[in-house]
DNA sequence: ATGCCCTATGCTATAGGA
């Protein structure tokens, strides 16, 4: 089973560029993050044309998750617990009924700039609330992935320029130490444990040439339980979307799993 | 080289992204 995660960066924008890339890579499972609309008018009927269930959870304008998956979608379920009054859509997550049945978690995570302000302060809470979901996730002992755009750059060897992100919330201490602590939880890092010393980015700002220049940064992951980093075939990122017409600023990065 | 882009919005400026 091959599970994708990309940051779309609006599904209506990016639409002809991800049904191309879903017909070249056929990932057997999608998690797009920035869908940037409601519900109500995600395009279901292209994505479903290609053989795909589709579940969203979006909201106006901004953030927003959504599960494509050639498999049945059971039990989907939307937010996470620990704030009620948290209207942002930012995690989805189903499980994908195969010959073995994969629990995929699909996140948003704050971006959290500048730091410190109220909106550090809401990735930290985030971050502690995915804590506590991966917790309870993990004692299922099932096979599970959770996978997004985290807004974590875990390493210095995460960003091709390491020293200008030192003051940014998507690297600073308390960030990386939260992003450790799901490891040390018992998640494995997909990309690390396939390629432990490669320097790999998944998001290259669209602004000061960071493409042409190769300043990129790696913040888009997949986390894996035990029971599914037992299965893990391969690990790769879409390097090459970044390169096409109208494309999104991050890139994909999927799992082979023996699922 | 702090090199100014891209998406969405009752839209010709502004907010948010990272």
């Amino acid at each position: 089973m091959k599970i994708a995660t990309f940051n779309i960066n609006g599904v209506r924008a990016r639409l002809p560029r991800i049904l191309a890339w879903l017909q070249s890579r056929e990932p057997d499972v999608a998690l797009l993050q920035e869908i940037k609309c409601q519900d109500q008018i995600f395009p279901r009927t292209p994505f479903e044309d290609l053989g795909y269930n589709v579940t969203t959870h979006g909201q106006k304008s901004f953030n927003g998750v959504a599960i494509l998956s050639k498999f049945p979608l059971e039990n989907p379920h939307t937010g996470l617990k620990g704030d009620d009054d948290d209207t942002q859509a930012r995690w989805i997550e189903a499980v994908v009924g195969h010959r073995r049945a994969v629990r995929v978690c699909c996140l948003y995570l704050p971006n959290g700039n500048p730091a410190p302000s109220p909106k550090y302060d809401y990735k930290l809470a985030w971050m502690e609330r995915l804590r506590s979901r991966m917790a309870e996730l993990l004692v299922l002992e099932e096979p599970t992935v959770v996978a997004g755009d985290f807004n974590v750059i875990p390493q210095p060897e995460d960003a091709a320029n390491p020293d200008r992100w030192k003051d940014d919330a998507l690297y600073l201490p308390d960030t990386r130490a939260a992003w450790r602590w799901l490891l040390n939880m018992g998640y494995t890092d997909a990309f690390r444990a396939v390629h432990p010393t490669a320097r790999a980015f998944t998001f290259w700002d669209f602004q000061r040439r960071a493409w042409q220049r190769d300043d990129g940064i790696r913040i888009d992951h997949l986390l894996l339980t035990p029971q599914c980093a037992d299965l893990l075939q391969d690990c790769r990122i879409d390097k090459d979307e970044r390169a096409q017409l109208k494309p999104s600023d991050h890139v994909p990065i999927w799992i082979e799993i023996d699922a």
